[in-house]
This record gives C-alpha cells, sequence and structure tokens, in this order.
DNA sequence: CACAGTGACATTGTTAACAATCTTTTCTAC
DNA sequence: GTAGAAAAGATTGTTAACAATGTCACTGTG
C-alpha cells in the first residue's frame, strides 16, 4: 500500500534529511492545491506544523524557492508562488516539449511491471475521482506524469515534470475554472493504453493533445484564491 | 561589452541576492571547468574567497546542492558533483528531448536583434578559440545553448538548460577526452544559420546532430581529473 | 471622518558561541 | 618498521540570543 511519500524522490530510505522531507510535504500540499499561490509560508506555523526548528524550516524553504515554486521576499518571509500569466505559458510550452517526447520513452522502455504499474495508477485514480477524494484525485494525477518519467528511467526527467507538474498545479489555481481538475481521467487512460500497445508516436501524440486540453481551460485573468490555515493544512 | 555576469539570471540588477552571485560564479567556475568534479568545497575557503560570512555560503551551497551541481555529505562538506555514467546518460537523453524543440522555437521568435546577437556571440566563442583562451571558449560554448532558450523567449527552459550545460561541463570533465571542449564551434554556427534563414527543422536536426556529437566524445569509463586549488581558482 | 504619525508587537535576518563529527597526527605495542 | 589506538586539531552542524525590518493598532490633528 504505502500511501503515503507519493511524488517521493529516488532515493534510498534511509538517506532521507528531516528538510527533504518538509520539501516533498509542501510540495505535495501545493499539488494538490491545498497551498493556494501567495499563500504566506510563515516560520514559526511551520516549525508548528513539522515540528521542527526554524534552521531546518528555512533551509526547506530556500529549497522551495530554487524550485520557483515558493518566493523569498526579503524581510517578508515565504509565499506559495503566483505564477504570471508569462510564466503559466512558459511552463506549459516546457512541458509540450517533454512530455510527448516522455512518453515515446516510456514506450521504448516499459516492461511488464511498469505496464501493471501503470494500470494500478489509473485505478487509483479513477477510484479517487469516483470517490469524490478531490485532493487525492488531483495529486494522483500529477503523479501520473511523474510516473512516465520513472517508467522511462531517467531521473533528470523525473525532476523537471516533478517541478513543472507542481508548477502546473499553482497556475490551474490561478487561472484554471473553479472545478478544473489537474487532468481528465480519461486522457491518461488513452496515453496508458497507447504505451501499452507500444504505440510511440499514438503516445507522444495523446499527451500533447492532453497538455493543450489543459491549457485550453486556463483564461489567465489573474485571479487568486484566498489563503488558507496553514497548521491545519499540514498537521500530520 | 560587460564581460562578467554571463549566464546570468534574467533578473533585474539590484534584486540580486549576495548567494545568488556567489552561485552564479561557481556555476560559472563550474561551467568552464576550472572546478572539477569531486572538488571539496569547504566553508572557510569560500568565506575567504567571496569574503563574506558562512551562512551566505551555506545557503549558496545548499542552492546549488538543489540544482544538482554540488551534493551534500552529512558532516563531511560539499563536494562538486560527479555524475554517474547513468546520470550522464539521462542529461544528455534529456538535452536531445529539449533542445531542438528549443532551436525550432528560436527560429519562430527570433528578431533581427536575436540574430546579430547570435551572430557577435558567435564571433566572441571563435574569438577566443583562436587566441587560446579556452576558459573563455568553454563558457561561451556553453553560452550558447542558454542564449538559444532567451531567443525563444522562455525563461523556464533558460533555467533547465542553464543547470543541464552545467552538468554537462562535469559529465564532460569526467568522462570527456583531455582535450574535449564543450561544443565545436562550426556546429553553432550551422545552427545559428539555420536560424538566420529561418529554417526550423534543419536548426532542430543540427542541435540533435551537435549534442550527439558531445556524446560521441564520451567514453564513461569513470577517470577523475585532479581538485585544484580553491581560493585561487575563485578569488576576483 | 479621514489621514498621517507614532509606538508596540511580531516576524524575519544575522551573528557568534557551542556541540558533534570527521581527519590527521602521534604514540605505543608488537 | 608497521599497525592499531588515542588524542589533538579542523570542519561541519545546531542552537539561541540579538538586530533589523515590517506590520498593525492607536492617537492626535486637520
Amino acid at each position: 500500500m504505502a500511501p503515503s511519500n507519493t511524488l517521493g524522490t529516488t532515493r534510498i530510505a534511509g538517506d532521507e534529511t528531516a528538510e527533504d522531507a518538509i520539501v516533498e510535504r509542501i510540495f505535495e500540499a501545493i499539488i494538490d492545491q491545498r497551498l493556494p499561490p501567495g499563500t504566506k509560508l510563515s516560520e514559526s506555523a511551520l516549525c508548528e506544523a513539522f515540528g521542527t526548528g526554524r534552521m531546518r524550516i528555512r533551509r526547506a524553504l530556500l529549497l522551495l524557492s530554487g524550485r520557483e515554486v515558493v518566493e523569498l521576499r526579503a524581510n517578508r518571509g515565504a509565499f506559495v508562488a503566483s505564477p504570471s500569466a508569462e510564466e503559466a505559458a512558459a511552463v506549459f510550452e516546457a512541458r509540450l516539449l517533454l512530455e510527448p517526447g516522455i512518453a515515446r520513452l516510456a514506450v521504448e522502455r516499459a516492461d511488464d511491471a511498469d505496464i501493471a504499474g501503470l494500470g494500478r495508477h489509473l485505478e487509483q485514480e479513477y477510484d479517487a475521482h469516483r470517490n469524490g477524494r478531490r485532493n487525492d484525485a488531483i495529486r494522483l494525477s500529477g503523479q501520473f506524469h511523474v510516473l512516465l518519467c520513472q517508467v522511462a528511467g531517467n531521473d533528470v526527467m523525473v525532476r523537471m515534470v516533478k517541478e513543472l507538474v507542481t508548477r502546473s498545479s499553482l497556475i490551474i489555481g490561478m487561472y484554471g475554472g473553479p472545478g478544473t481538475v489537474n487532468c481528465r481521467d480519461d486522457d491518461h487512460a488513452a496515453i496508458a493504453d497507447a504505451i501499452r500497445r507500444q504505440d510511440g508516436d499514438k503516445a507522444a501524440q495523446m499527451m500533447r493533445l492532453h497538455l493543450t486540453h489543459i491549457q485550453g481551460n486556463l483564461d489567465l485573468s489573474g485571479r487568486r484564491r484566498p489563503a488558507a490555515d496553514l497548521v491545519s493544512i499540514l498537521r500530520h
């Protein structure tokens, strides 16, 4: 099972530092849109939420700012990034350049275990969607793209896509319609199907289409969701 | 002129923090192979080299580790990353996926000023190469790829390619022949030429060829250059 | 009533001392 | 002379106090 540690790094268990875990938790919270853009990430609140000292928190925030997911304003503190419209366009342009190729690579590299894993993932996604577990649905939806990179067997791309997916969540939170979810399950199923059939061109094309779908649901008028209470969101 | 601040971020001048400058300097030093893989980056040496306190240095090192360019070993300190053979393959696979598309985008977006800028850059590259300024040649060579992203007008890709180019320098330092430079100037000229002629397919193809050339000069037998003296390398 | 100024409070940024770990040297035993 | 152990030294990691800055409520004035 192991429901937690989703989107986790490809690292050996004992090797993880505490701030990596914090980074990962905040990453996830942003991906499933529990932390909307602009949310203030105050040090004291994070200390309380994670039960750790200020140093760890500050390191984690610095790491997150390096991933463009958190904005550090001098003497003001850390905030969940609020991507501009240009940034949003750039993120999706990058995804359209990367991910169809990744899908094609995934076709080349996928073995039976990978195919089975994709199937299991789709089932989870579908389940979460059907049972109305919105947060799970959003997170799994983003995780699908990362999973594809893992099937493609390229850790560099895993890192990149993880960052792009997270930023996409922020973008959707800002510029997407109220009910918009990260991805439509049907698209994912189509991509996975193409991979199962070893049709690289189709997989790439479906991925391109999928990303275009998401992009098409954005309106770029700069709305913003209200910031929520940090401690309750991140409490374990 | 402005010979320094090459490969600099797309940021407003006054907005830069001190650690960003440090990060950029180390990035550059790695790109033109003055800092070989495995070099120990001791805090005290860096403090001396940059004339700043330990805190700044530690923040910079953490940022660099987030970009996979520096490896942080607990209680041992920071080291210039030594990419494994698998990592090397992943980096070039990612570049082959990204950069041909970027070249194509650059063709679509390039205006006259961009074309002129590319021309000037090539001249500088050629000049450095002819006059035996090896470090400049290597740095400019890497910078060409970043410049292309800037022409393509996508800051997300700029960040990605900057990281990939830096890691490529490490890879070449470890697995490349002794005289191997980052890129051959001819390839760059051919790419720039295709852009000038607005031939997107050709630009993409030349980029693919170019990256394949570099990749072909690697042998993956895990040699390592000796570590050099930090303070003399980074002193201003 | 609106607004500028002032002060108290809260939050972030920095520094320096301390603790823990690793490295190197030295000493002893074989 | 070599190998192992122990201690001294150097380096990194952590903590806590302090300084600087920003925020907000309150007050007085126009």
